[in-house]
DNA sequence: TTCAGTCTTGTTTAGTAAACACGAGCGCAC
DNA sequence: GTGCGCTCGTGTTTACTAAACAAGACTGAA
């Protein structure tokens, strides 16, 4: 007759507990004194108990992170590595589970149809591959979502995003500070609104010192291209003037940059100075190591999952942005702020 | 015998419940049925109770609102009155107080010991006139804290905006978009920095364009001046060479500058376009009504009690900006998006 | 084969007993 | 009278439960 495995009433009663506490232990929920616990678990372990029904519900508290296919191996990818783990942490402490789902560019129908019925709620990490009709597809049947480093003009979804502007504000206000006044700018696609708004940023600041960056100082990014920034930096090293500094939108775009730069001979930054925004963590180990803005990766993902869980247990009902702190990190490839151009002892001011 | 007034013991006998009951219908906590509660207040009616330790508490879940005092009467300023009642409604909705405190830039020390006793959290309203330091003295006193409408650099705040760069670029899009390239702004007190903000993101809307303002078209805004705009828009009219547009930097700078123009004998928007950001009531009531920024008052309260809460349950744990979406609101000011300037048909790209 | 009825499973609601924190009052020595 | 410990009554929190509930699995009659 005990061919069918052990049933919670069957645990409580060999714990000498009652099948609500069995559960509770079971679903790790607050009230249990760490006595009881161990009680439970042990009883559970000796009849080699099994629930039967849970199969179907953990797909209940299941999200899914959408995510685009260049940047797999996503775990290691220099920006999303962090954001992904992120998520993954805060999700395992909110008790949901993860799964990845890559979006293909190429295939134009995204099967959405097969990740919505497991999965309570959606973030979007990155976007510009994206098209912002899957995103509002996803919401038209009512499911959960949130963005990453990412916003669609009018269409106010929840998003969580680096302080991309003032990023770029930042790394130029430094670079203008050091006593730059010929700066050119390395730009990403402007599919992606994070890269949008640094540059904007980086405007903002060059206007506040009435200076725009000229036309030829700010080339179109090659599409496709392996190494990002590579080819935009030797087209302006290719000009008759050169800038004494550049900005990169990235440090992806700065090592592609940084790599042109000394292909051609030059020295940074006693040449070219450069700085860009991310503080990926191979940005350290660059030669020199690159000034850069601290973008908090982690936090992204943290938040982001946070604010989905929210969204879900419909306590956000207002969408927003959220926008977390970054922090100018100075290494040495701007030069150190203490050696300007002109004026080795004080940073530079003039304009 | 009888004389002391009834406890939760009593009424939990003469209910038939427990004390932990009462104590939960009370407190208004989930898990109490219906028939239940009714009979435990009418216990609480009968025996007259009175609850004995509650004098303390009830000060223990009240929140300060601290908003300087030019906003006074606040309740009905054009832009404060919309984040009070928004802090407001959401408090009553957490169940909790809020206290409004003035902060008076004349008295140098503000009694912030006055208030700290007696509350668990502070909002804190616009800046500009309060010193991050008595802000950072709150935070040294571990005083969860909510800024509105204001950041400070490198010091990582908790605080609800709204998306005040945005919201410049948006205005001057716009009035870039309707073919102007003569364009003035009337910007505010630099230690504003939601101000700040919205001036970086007109400059980078007009650095898009290639485009500077000239210094002489940015004047100094006149502090203290009752009527703001107004003096700023009679220097631009008095030089030489005349913008088409002016961006007011807020709805209030843009009344003071209609004030002007039409007092030079101009015509808004055929002479001179405006537009401006806040979407204050009164700017649908201009002549002609305002074009101008919708900037979401009453959300941004709301949004800032939550997370004030939030923090004081430990729920949120870094500090990031929550940024509410703004929206272009088109009236009459600047004329219509189908005739611009120069081309009655199609919006002016030139450029 | 199907379909109503029951059984068994995990889950949720609505509740409790006992321990806890803390100030008020009380007695008692000094 | 004043300070000091002690108890006691207060509201509050923790740890736990009985009973109702939802839903799939099983069963046995039509």
């Amino acid at each position: 007759m005990n061919k069918s495995k052990a049933s919670m009433r069957d645990i409580a009663s060999a714990a000498g507990v009652s099948v609500t506490t069995v559960w509770m232990v079971i679903h790790d929920k607050p009230g249990i004194s760490p006595q009881t616990a161990e009680k439970v678990w042990s009883a559970i372990n000796d009849l080699d108990y099994r629930p039967r029904k849970s199969g179907n519900n953990s797909q209940l508290n299941t999200v899914g992170l959408l995510i685009e296919q260049s940047s797999i191996p996503a775990i290691s990818d220099v920006f999303y590595g962090d954001v992904i783990r992120g998520v993954q942490s805060e999700a395992e402490r909110l008790g949901m589970r993860v799964v990845l789902s890559v979006f293909d560019r190429n295939k134009r129908g995204f099967d959405l149809n097969g990740l919505i019925h497991d999965v309570r709620g959606v973030v979007v990490a990155n976007d510009g591959d994206l098209p912002a009709q899957t995103v509002l597809q996803l919401t038209a049947l009512d499911i959960p979502i949130v963005l990453i480093e990412s916003y669609i003009a009018a269409q106010d979804f929840p998003c969580v995003l680096g302080d991309n502007f003032i990023a770029g504000y930042q790394i130029t206000r430094h670079i203008l500070d050091l006593g730059h006044r010929d700066i050119a700018v390395l730009k990403g696609p402007s599919k992606y609104s994070s890269l949008v708004d640094r540059l904007r940023g980086c405007m903002a600041a060059m206007a506040e010192e009435h200076l725009l960056f000229p036309p030829e100082w700010m080339p179109e990014p090659m599409s496709g291209h392996p190494i990002k920034g590579y080819v935009q930096m030797q087209e302006i090293l290719a000009l008759d003037r050169r800038p004494t500094a550049v900005i990169a939108i990235s440090d992806k775009t700065a090592i592609g940059a940084m790599d042109a730069i000394r292909e051609a001979g030059l020295r940074i930054p006693e040449d070219i100075a450069i700085g860009s925004i991310d503080n990926t963590r191979e940005s350290q180990f660059t030669r020199p190591p690159l000034t850069t803005v601290h973008i908090p990766k982690y936090e992204i993902g943290m938040l982001a999952m946070q604010k989905l869980n929210r969204i879900i247990m419909g306590e956000d009902t207002t969408a927003f942005k959220s926008v977390v702190y970054s922090e100018l990190i100075v290494r040495e490839s701007c030069g150190s702020p203490g050696r300007s151009l002109e004026n080795p002892e004080t940073p530079g001011n003039a304009g």
